[in-house]
DNA sequence: AACGGTCAAGAACGATCGTTCCTTTTCTTG
DNA sequence: CAAGAAAAGGAACGATCGTTCTTGACCGTT
């Protein structure tokens, strides 16, 4: 059946999850994709069949891998605002959202998750009908990111 | 002294504000501003220097016109969620101060102004020293923002 | 060992990016 | 009513954008 790939589906996604979470979607190139993943264009185009393609499959294993573990600490109790994990999900609600049904779709689906967690947390029991705790999570990180971001080299 | 400039400054700042609202710095082109603004590009970089420096002045309007109005409504109490007057903001937050220390020192500004006027608003006297409020009025507003704005024209 | 299909490598595509230059028009000023 | 300065108009710059094409190397299959 010809050659083999020679780079793991899963890793380039995450990989590329990590540089969109770091920066806006216009602010990735595809050039950049190309360096950081080590993957080549065509093999990029081939697998996920454009930027936009690339930038669904790294938000989708985003919402499967590395939020599962995020509510889990939350229904702990657990304080994440240090934590980068949901940077991505910031950057996807607001610039790609009002822009893309299916990140919006997908920003929504992560939310229910998270505001479910954030119900179990032994802290908002107390808390009424509002998700004002998944709100205050958001806006917390969002500070944290554009406070300490401005002289890291990412 | 020459010919008189034929557009308002200040409204061509306003203008530029309410476009960089809704979309990413990366995603509002020049050819964008010159349209939308009615300003030729000549004047536009005569007056501002270049896009940050448009994009800066932008900012810097909003901050100082359309967040005191804002504040005046939260230390009156009221909900302001589905107000898009924080979505620039919201924007700079995100994607911007990040890689813009100009940038960064206008929203930590901005913020200590809400945060002020928030402790001021009547439901929140009970509030400790950390600003939760304003953090899940930003993450109210992240969420409307992301889900509302799927279908609309702008 | 020869085939056939997939991948890798990189040049190249038209389009658009932010920015600059040149020319023409319009206004203020003496 | 000239003279000069600044704005408007628009083409054009090199660079980069996302995407595609062409060529040759690689590997599983018969």
């Amino acid at each position: 059946m010809g050659r083999p790939r020679g780079f793991d589906e899963e890793v380039v996604t995450a990989a590329a999850a990590e540089l969109f979470a770091g920066r806006a979607y216009d602010g990735v190139s595809v050039d950049d994709l190309v360096q950081q993943l080590g993957v080549h264009r065509n093999s990029l185009y081939k697998t996920f069949g454009s930027k936009r393609g690339l930038y669904l499959a790294a938000l989708r294993w985003h919402l499967d891998h590395r939020l599962p573990p995020l509510t889990e600490q939350l229904a702990a109790g657990a304080e994440v605002a240090d934590d980068p994990a949901l940077d991505l999900l910031l950057l996807a609600a607001v610039e790609r959202a009002p822009r893309d049904v299916e990140v919006a779709a997908l920003v929504t689906k992560a939310w229910q998750e998270l505001d479910q967690a954030l119900q179990r947390a032994p802290a908002n029991h107390t808390d009424g009908t509002r998700s004002t705790a998944l709100n205050a999570l958001l806006g917390e990180r969002l500070r944290a990111r554009a406070t300490a971001a401005t002289t890291d080299p990412s």
